[in-house]
DNA sequence: ACATTACGGTTGTATTTACAACAGAAAGAA
DNA sequence: TTCTTTCTGTTGTAAATACAACCGTAATGT
């Protein structure tokens, strides 16, 4: 486990917090390591979690299988970054998705109870862990809520202007850069590449707007 | 505020607590009670937060405006229910929504870092606090990959494919009923509720399903 | 019993989208 | 340079959607 406390050390979990109290801490908050080969599963529909889990090794595919056996791929999870921290509350249920490593990969379970319930003894950081977990899953929140208000426009001029508009918001000019291509923005607002190029064409010999790349002026 | 406390009881964010210890961690946790009349701004959209909010008396719209001035109401916040906890983050930046008082309005901000760093003194219930607080930021997260899974699909039928399919496992059986009528499922996938219908019927004539208002069953 | 309302299904049309295919520009590699 | 790849815009067509309007039924209230 120790080999992996300098990519533990760089995720948001443990930001700010140095290696030896890193080291210190693993037993403290439950941690145990797995490793598993190309193909296995780390999380199966219908389990039950109770953890937070960090990829130190390999690559994952979040993915979900409807009634009909179709199956999607919702996400994929780099090194560094936790998932499951969506269905740690007690009221979750069980997991709506699979997890499956796409080359050996190796992760470390968290026990969230030890996360959350701050220990008296040793750790002088767990405090940050407890502060760091909130502020990611607070500000994944957010990004959840302002896409979801994206894609529930109908139409994809609608899509197109409220993400504009808020990033126009963000950036508080009416001038600015996304961080998308044309491709990436399609794929985000879950629309068609060609049709919304069309549409963004449509908006700028209307005057709504003008842009050059990913610079994006409103008028 | 201390009026309050039998409201404060009810909440997600006190659950399991007792009056007399939210009585006594009150201004251990930072609260503020203010008052807004029918109309006023509770919080403005280019503010920052590091507050979480909680409704105890009143009504209020979450509404946002577009670059063009074009206003949505995003949703609306009920007596019991808190709010502001996803713009928490350092790195979370400035609202990009207002939240207004749609009728007289009472709300208590509590200071999220007094929240997440338990005190020594005193709160023997604070860790519950914390707890509470994740879990339920944790379950709305869990709650809004699920719609944007349904929301991401491009067509009524996959979008319904995905909802019911959900449903299923959910409810672990190809028959379950639903907490929707069907203009509030088509609010919820955003989608046209005559066109859901029809798609809907599609698929029953197809022998995909079978329904009978909200009783659903997959074939 | 009657009127009213809420709900679900159906249909037709205008609008919008997805999809495929293609072309030009820009960036990068050989 | 030249070739290749990536990105973006454009067009046409088939498919899907939104929207409006209407009907029948069930539930509700007077």
């Amino acid at each position: 486990m120790k080999n992996y406390i300098h990519i533990l050390k760089r995720t948001k979990l443990f930001a700010g917090v140095g290696d030896d109290e890193i080291s210190a801490m693993l037993s403290c908050l439950g941690a145990r390591l797995y490793n598993y080969k190309k193909g296995e599963y780390v999380l199966r529909q219908g389990e039950h979690l109770s953890d937070i889990i960090v990829l130190v090794e390999g690559n994952l595919h979040i993915q979900k299988d409807d009634y009909w056996g179709n199956r999607s791929i919702l996400g994929q999870v780099a090194v560094g970054e936790m998932f499951g921290e969506a269905y740690v509350a007690p009221e979750s249920g069980a997991l709506l998705n699979d997890v499956v490593a796409t080359e050996n990969s190796t992760v470390i379970f968290f026990d969230v109870r030890k996360i959350i319930t701050t220990c008296s003894s040793g750790c002088r950081f767990h405090y940050l862990i407890v502060q760091n977990m909130f502020f990611a899953i607070s500000d994944k929140n957010r990004k959840l809520v302002q896409k979801l208000g994206h894609m529930s426009k109908r139409t994809t001029r609608e899509k197109l202007i409220s993400y504009l508009s808020e990033e126009s918001k963000k950036q508080n000019s009416s001038s600015f850069t996304i961080p998308f291509n044309r491709q990436q923005l399609a794929d985000f607002l879950s629309v068609d590449r060609s049709a919304m190029s069309n549409e963004l064409c449509k908006m700028r010999d209307e005057g709504l707007i003008a842009f050059d790349k990913n610079y994006f002026r409103l008028f």
